[in-house]
DNA sequence: CGTTCGATTGATGTCAGTCAACCCGAGTGG
DNA sequence: CCACTCGGGTTGACTGACATCAATCGAACG
């Protein structure tokens, strides 16, 4: 893990420390206050950042990169639970209740994130209750998530799961442009086959059949550019 | 709906917003001040208390009874999300963020709630920030539910699932005995299918199944008496 | 150019969904 | 008291979607 300390202007910083939706409601002096509690870090893709079942004593928020959040099973299946980027934190039920890690976290880019101390987040949270309500609205937004994943995974087949998690990409990641949206994956075939819960061959034959009707078209294996989203 | 007012003395009132954890970090007076801004309804078995994409304007709290959150896709097939019980709250949502209700809340018995209007409860959030706290602790667990619902239905198959949900129900909802634990049921086999995402028919044969293994004793269709938790 | 890792494609097997019949207990009404 | 209905629940037969296994491909990279 590299742990270099940050070689960024000060003024960097604190646009970093803005950029969090956590500490948008704070102003200019407060927010120089959370910059000076704050350790960077930056991860390669591959890297590690939480391991299930370690201890945590830092809330993490995602500076710029990806990351996946996942378990595995003991018979060795991966199940992705979350994508996060920018903006993004966890590690917050390590701090608020007092709990181990529930997932792994695995950077899938280069990733730069701060972190802060539990002590440090809970003083700030004491003497700001906005941060509480913005954390509030983090976690309905990622209950939603949630909620809508399991109605997908209970009811739906497979194909219509591919198609769900394209649009997700597309909305999240995509670019417009005059062919099409075009979307760069976060995640390889077998990364979206363990996000969504079916075989990685089983993803390929369904995305397939999507470029062969014309709905899609595959650019490399890691790009994909949506022609008629509203047939998804 | 009924929707009559409260025939129950001031004291058992109070019991009743003592009993909601996200209250009870409150002192007595303060507790006699959410007391005033609660309104109670009832509802029988099988009543709607919410309906996806309705409008809410009232934070909801479970004061005893039991219900089922849930969504319908097109094809007729119901998704059911949660199971809340006594000191659970929903409608959180469409509080604070500004939002219409994400799924269908039906009462599975006789259910009392405590109601609390959208502007006081934003209230009692600004003046007692311990309130947020308690609010974040209770989403993260739901969020505990959602990441288990999620890993469960992406890489475990209808037995495993069965015998999951049997254990969550045992846990919640089980009484120890001398002959094993006895469980009464908060939903029917089609509730439960609906609930880890196969068909009644599979949870049939698969509970079936346990019971010629012993591991379980179906007594009518309500209760079960789990004779070897270990197995499951 | 060889190696490696991911993606694809095809062949096969199987789990669980679907369909249909039947059961059973609880109500209901004559 | 019996006959009927009705809503769950159970059971069996069938089948199809998807997982699995295996071979091959192809791009990236040293």
């Amino acid at each position: 893990m590299n742990n270099h300390s940050c070689n960024c202007e000060r003024c960097q910083h604190k646009i970093c420390a803005k950029r969090v939706p956590i500490f948008s409601t704070l102003n200019a002096e407060e927010i120089n206050r959370v910059v000076n509690l704050i350790i960077r870090k930056r991860y390669s893709r591959g890297e590690m950042i939480i391991l299930e079942g370690s201890h945590l004593d830092s809330l993490i928020i995602i500076n710029s990169g990806k990351v996946k959040a996942f378990r595995n099973t003991f018979e060795g299946k991966e199940q992705i639970i979350y994508i996060f980027s920018q903006g993004d934190f966890f590690g917050e039920k390590n701090l608020l209740i007092n709990q181990n890690a529930q997932y792994n976290v695995e950077a899938l880019e280069v990733t730069h994130v701060c972190t802060i101390k539990k002590d440090d987040f809970k003083k700030l949270l004491r003497e700001y209750p906005e941060i509480g309500l913005k954390i509030i609205e983090e976690l309905c937004s990622r209950l939603e998530r949630l909620e809508n994943a399991v109605e997908s995974m209970g009811t739906k087949n497979a194909e219509e799961r591919v198609n769900e998690v394209l649009l997700e990409f597309a909305r999240k990641y995509g670019k417009e442009s005059q062919n099409g949206i075009i979307v760069e994956l976060p995640l390889s075939r077998e990364g979206i086959a363990n996000y969504i819960g079916v075989a990685r061959e089983t993803v390929s034959r369904k995305m397939n059949l999507l470029q062969e009707e014309g709905i899609i078209e595959m650019v490399g294996n890691k790009k994909v550019i949506i022609r008629n989203i509203d047939a998804l």
